[in-house]
RNA sequence: GGGGAGGUUCCCGAGUGGUCAAAGGGAGCAGACUGUAAAUCUGCCGGCUCCGCCUUCGGAGGUUCGACUCCUCCCCUCCCCA
């Protein structure tokens, strides 16, 4: 039923970054193949962001893996956590959720993995379940079990410490409870983004001082949002979310810089190393056309969440709006109230959603940006007449059809 | 408990009685150039009924013709000492 554990250990190293506590992995695994016991992956999620995107998908396809390979997955929910506020790479402290965010993100979350994980070998688990029945000593004894010294081990604490930016003290709890999570759920492998190091090693910590088998550590690289910078995340604004439209997520890939688009091919194409290596090559060479190689990378992307047909109608309209600068088959229509016999076009813009008010919207026409069925406006007064169809166009993607 | 330093527009950060909607940088947006790329250059970057008006500089009051700038109280953060 299981692999030997070198096949196993050859999948599972492909696109991991580390893995801390690699021998005990090995004997993991070799006894799990001796008992015919399941190894318990675990991997949290803060519900912080109610959509998934191709940052998570990067950890969410190594889970994927582990279940091919026989073992179990347990999808933790941190839904106490995430009412903490995780200061992870954050520079300042993030503010807490309430319950209620946190139970409606939940849903959204569970609704949107299994694009990706086998619904039948994960388990969905919340960690308030426990967490929420510890009693004050139970919390005493947790924190007697790590030292202030350890804590400010950790990168941002240490930063935020020496800039005297504050470091709350529950802040200083949430890799004790994730830790305890994997006391709790008996974790053999823990997996998270590189960012996430320092708590799952708290976790390995832990568990020995619990009496438990310590669990491995395994992070993954972490993917840089479109800008190329930051890492991807909802509140960058830089995501490319798995459940946008298909030709969203097309425009979105095309839009990255070359550099970029090689990252992305390595952390979420499923080309080998050997393919890679050899696009790198005939890109450098000129044999292939990096736009056409984005495109490729675009249309991977949306067949594995939405189809090939799909990948292949957003290329095709991609090209004609952009190579021959034509008009997008579906232009969202906007109705809006003619209580006069002529509308102001900046206020227009605004009402329709195009801008984000109305003085936006006369900045936009004074920078050129808006054109009326082709027409490019200047007039900041402009005003539209009653009666007729009008195509708007704002910027380079933005169309809206007003009635 | 004592002493000190601070809280400025999305972020960082100037500004210490009018010339401030508030320097500069970053982010973002638009235009040019392109491969809707990057880099670069240019412009914009609180709101509005937009040559003017309105609302902002931790909060609430006060002084003043006039305050982001002065006073009072309050809230918050950081540092040092105990």
């Amino acid at each position: 039923m299981f692999k030997s554990t070198e096949e196993q250990l050859k999948i599972i190293r492909r696109g991991t970054l580390e893995i801390l506590g690699e021998e005990d992995l090995e004997k993991k695994l070799d006894k799990s193949r001796d008992t015919k016991m399941p190894l318990k992956i675990k991997a949290g999620f803060d519900p912080t962001a109610p959509d998934l995107h191709l940052g998570h998908s990067v950890l969410l396809h190594k889970m994927r893996q582990f279940q091919e390979l026989g073992h179990t997955i347990m999808f933790l929910i941190g839904d106490f956590t995430g009412c903490i506020g995780d200061p992870t790479g954050k520079s300042e402290t993030r503010p807490p959720l309430t319950m209620e965010q946190v139970a409606k993100n939940s849903i959204t979350y569970t609704e949107q993995v299994f694009k990706i994980l086998d619904s039948n070998s994960t388990q969905v688990l919340y960690n308030s379940r426990w967490l929420n029945n510890l009693t004050p000593q139970d919390i005493v004894e947790l924190a007697s079990k790590y030292t202030v010294a350890r804590m400010l081990e950790r990168d941002d604490f240490s930063k935020r410490y020496s800039a005297g930016t504050g470091i709350p003290i529950h802040e200083f709890l949430y890799p004790l409870f994730q830790g305890y999570d994997s006391v709790v759920m008996e974790a053999d492998v823990e997996l998270g983004g590189n960012d996430q190091k320092f708590n799952l090693l708290v976790g390995r910590d832990l568990q020995r001082s619990y009496g438990k088998s310590p669990q491995v550590a395994l992070t993954l690289p972490l993917l840089e949002g479109t800008d190329g910078v930051k890492k991807m995340s909802k509140s960058f604004n830089n995501y490319i979310g798995i459940n946008e439209p298909a030709k969203e997520i097309f425009g979105k890939v095309m839009s990255i810089s070359d550099d970029l688009m090689l990252r992305y091919y390595e952390l979420v194409s499923s080309i080998s190393n050997e393919d890679l290596a050899q696009l790198k090559d005939d890109i450098t060479s000129g044999k292939v056309h990096p736009k056409d190689a984005k495109a490729n990378l675009g249309k991977e992307v949306v067949s594995r969440y939405h189809s090939h047909d799909q990948a292949a109608a957003a290329a095709i309209e991609f090209a004609n709006i952009f190579k021959k600068k034509e008009v997008p088959d579906k232009v969202p229509a906007f109705k809006p109230d003619w209580v006069n016999t002529e509308l102001v076009l900046a206020n227009l813009l605004n009402d329709a959603g195009l801008v984000r008010s109305n003085s936006d919207g006369r900045r936009m026409i004074k920078q050129g940006a808006v054109s009326v069925n082709g027409e490019k406006v200047i007039d900041q007064d402009y005003k539209l007449p009653k009666g007729g169809e009008y195509l708007i166009k704002v910027g380079k993607r933005k169309f809206v059809k007003i009635l």
